[in-house]
DNA sequence: AATGAATGAGAATTCATTCAT
DNA sequence: GATGAATGAATTCTCATTCAT
């Protein structure tokens, strides 16, 4: 945010500054980060490809602004869904999660792609300091959620809350993989499900949690 | 097995066979498909730039050809482990299995380190195939799992198999990637635990498991 | 002189030329011509990229500007020494106009860098011609001591003066470059030498001079 | 001599790396080394851009091999004038030596240029380490002249070495320079003068050099 | 007069693949 | 069967210059 991106950027009109940030997430969310190729962005968004260079400092630069995009954009999302969510008990916030995360990555597909890139591309810079951030930011949701559960009375005591909340992730966060990814999809077949379908996979699964969490 | 590989690379002597493979294992493992350069491999196997090109078709076959070598590793350890395990009840095969698969990407870094590319490397030349071969292969080993823990009565019979499934290849890869990629390690710190901390670690998540799928 | 800066410039404040002389002299000594870039010159000194074309034609024109403006500056140097050594001998006087040199590299670096540059960067505009005047002011200068020293009896009268001229000239230019670039120095070592070992090599050489060019 | 080259380079015919060697001598004795392209250089010797770099590492290691044959030829120059004036008396050897570096910048002056471009181009690479080997391998030469005339009685006991060899170090290179460099033949017009003419500038040095080193 | 966004040619370097020996 | 030289398209990045505001 500060030293990747150059003030010419932030000065062009909105419009241009959303063809170029939108050409680049394409790209990064199609190739990686390596892999992308600053010629197909140029292209996409009908710039000169020194312009580039007039916008951001070099490759990383562009790279790293359009992940704190991205980032913003979810952090928005889970904070309206916390909220929105106060008054619910603690399973029927996971299953609001869950579900919220699903229409997330439909509308915004890229900047889920974008996301899996950076899971296992280790030439990504900042790699393991972006991925920690994002996982970090989700561990605290959970833990969030969790605390206020076990304050209401709604999950059982004894509970481990780290192991609690690393099952929770490995959870979620594979099922979004798993509607994403026909590949990771081998069990649940969400490609194929209807809303009832899948619906119901979400019940049985929240069935499984409250009697490993909760105890009842 | 058939296209990607030539009858010349197999009637190479046996250790030739295994400096390439071992060389192409590790370029791969470490930098991903598109990445991974050709010359490294020559230059670390002390081939001939045209000799790849009289064992294998082109870069995608020699991939290919490293990931079956791989997979057959793989396939190997767990039929091990289930056999091994016939008689323990299925939470012990469960936590077994998986203190195997620690023990797997400690021992071959680099094979689990080809995986973790595939994952989400989109320019892997048949990579939904692969991955989903990965995937399939593991959901059906737990499946079988299940299935023997059902009909033992080690589980409550009314648990939704495929939900059940997913949830533990979910936890389970989750755990494997946390113990060697430490962005993922945001919770469970499995890094700085002492062998005594991670078993305890895995008590808990399959306390937990217990609970949701035995009901007990 | 005319057609290089534009009137524009010399209408600016003092203060705003100067700057942008001082960011452009530091460039050139850097860089050299074609190296320099006018993005480091323009964020030196704090302006716009565009108005250094109000000011300059092109690169070239900034260039021949610095220089003119640093051929004055020596140009004052020498006419001083030359004047307030009027009633020394030849060799003090030569002896003196070195010590100034050695003085003026010392207190202007860029100036001499630049200098310098010229000497061998076939790409400097009209370098050839630039090189030429500052080589014919030495020699004019050179001449012109020997002339008054001939005229005094100081040096032998048959003594052929353009070799003369043309061996001082050599000398006195190497030993600036000696004192200022390392790799010339392998002999006198004189970036070691405290000012009474630099002066006694000062001394040997006049003394060299002396029976060469005076006879005694 | 070992890392900047590759074998591959040292396999090939010899007109071939002689065709090569002679492009990117012409291009760096042109242009210096930052300011040298290689697209020139694979244009002018036939060679496709990437075959460059099947022989030598990148830009700078062509540059030091070219750097490398350069001083390999004035070696041998320098070695051989030597050898065949082991009779004469200094100021004779030091005027043969002289007439031997005109007759090499004539004969090969893509090599007395790129020495000149290393002399002040602060972009080369290694350079303070090349241009002291020159001057160092120059000083050289002229010390041990020296003390083989100092040992025959034909110059003056009281001399101080270090700074005669300054001074002849001085007026060798800059005489040589001002054959090549009109700029630098201000005074003595060697460009103009017929071989009559330049004996008799050389002669009126050689004798002012003689009353100063040699006392007579 | 001043600005600064836009441009595009050109730079060095990498790499999978081919093919004559 | 083995070799390794040759290729050229593609990569990221730089920079002097122009021009609309």
């Amino acid at each position: 945010m500060n030293e990747t991106v150059r003030p010419t950027f932030l000065n062009l009109p909105e419009d241009k500054q959303a063809r170029i940030i939108e050409a680049a997430l394409t790209e990064f969310a199609d190739k990686g980060y390596q892999q992308a190729s600053l010629n197909t962005i140029v292209a996409a968004s009908g710039i000169a490809k020194g312009s580039l260079y007039q916008y951001f400092t070099d490759k990383s630069g562009i790279f790293l602004y359009v992940f704190d995009f991205a980032i913003a954009v979810v952090r928005r999302l889970l904070v309206q869904v916390k909220d929105s969510t106060q008054e619910e008990d603690f399973f029927t916030r996971l299953e609001r999660s869950l579900l919220a995360g699903l229409d997330f990555i439909r509308q915004y597909p890229k900047i889920y792609g974008i996301y899996l890139k950076i899971l296992f591309d280790q030439q990504v810079p900042q790699r393991q300091e972006l991925l920690q951030r994002v996982r970090q930011y989700a561990a605290n949701y959970l833990h969030s959620l969790l605390r206020q559960g076990l304050a209401r009375g709604e999950l059982r005591p004894d509970l481990p809350a780290a192991s609690a909340v690393f099952l929770l992730d490995a959870l979620l966060d594979r099922f979004l993989q798993a509607a994403s990814v026909p590949a990771f999809d081998v069990v649940l077949d969400l490609e194929q499900a209807n809303p009832e379908a899948l619906r119901q996979r979400v019940q049985e699964l929240m069935d499984i949690l409250r009697r490993g969490l909760a105890g009842n």
